[in-house]
DNA sequence: AATATTGTTCGATATATGTCGAACAATGTT
DNA sequence: AACATTGTTCGACATATATCGAACAATATT
């Protein structure tokens, strides 16, 4: 289900984590994906770049750890990897208090 | 006392403090600053990186908002700036839990 | 089979970043 | 005044990053 390339939790790093959230696009974007609490669809984003900086971004969320990506049919989803939550306590939840977006 | 420029603390942002953090060495940085609860001397880190590198990454820290950096004598000084935590409360505390550093 | 939809990848470009050694500046020491 | 210490800044370089439009691939629709 999910074909695109994801890194195991144990390949999960701090400072790339760190690094993914720290450009106001992929910020959004967890954002999002935090409020959400569910998948969301990929075209659901409201961004003010192309959709092929989006699709930059979004792998390097994935890439990161940050997010699941995954295909079905011809569009794509995202949700936030639970996992993220395991290996960082806490740190989701403090970035996201300031992240307005509602 | 603080004669090189910091922000100030309307004018820290959250994307530039993860960034800022998403490096290894000001990661290091960040970490041996919290543990040590007081300030310390510039010359006290121990990077495998030359002073110049050093110097700049200590900026960076110093422009995100994360630490003061003040000079006494001829030798500078830094630590965490306290304001991180009212901004951003929780956010050094999910992070530092995995930076080993003893 | 031809077309439409949904993203990814590619090539190009501009800017930012991490790194270094050398020069510089500020201060303290002799 | 001359020297030593402590960092910063400068110039150079290599790599990474953000961005775009166009080409491409996969799937679905007609």
């Amino acid at each position: 289900m999910s074909q695109l390339p994801h890194p195991l939790k144990k390949e999960i790093t701090l400072t790339e984590v760190l690094a993914a959230l720290g450009d106001p696009i992929r910020l959004d974007i967890v954002s999002h994906l935090a409020r959400a609490k569910k998948e969301v669809g990929w075209g659901e984003f409201e961004v003010c770049v192309g959709k092929a900086t989006l699709s930059h971004h979004i792998k390097k969320l994935r890439l990161a750890g940050l997010i699941n990506h995954r295909k079905d049919g011809k569009k794509c989803y995202l949700g936030l990897r639970k996992e993220i939550n395991e290996l960082y306590p806490g740190l989701l939840k403090s970035v996201l208090k300031k992240t307005g977006h509602k």
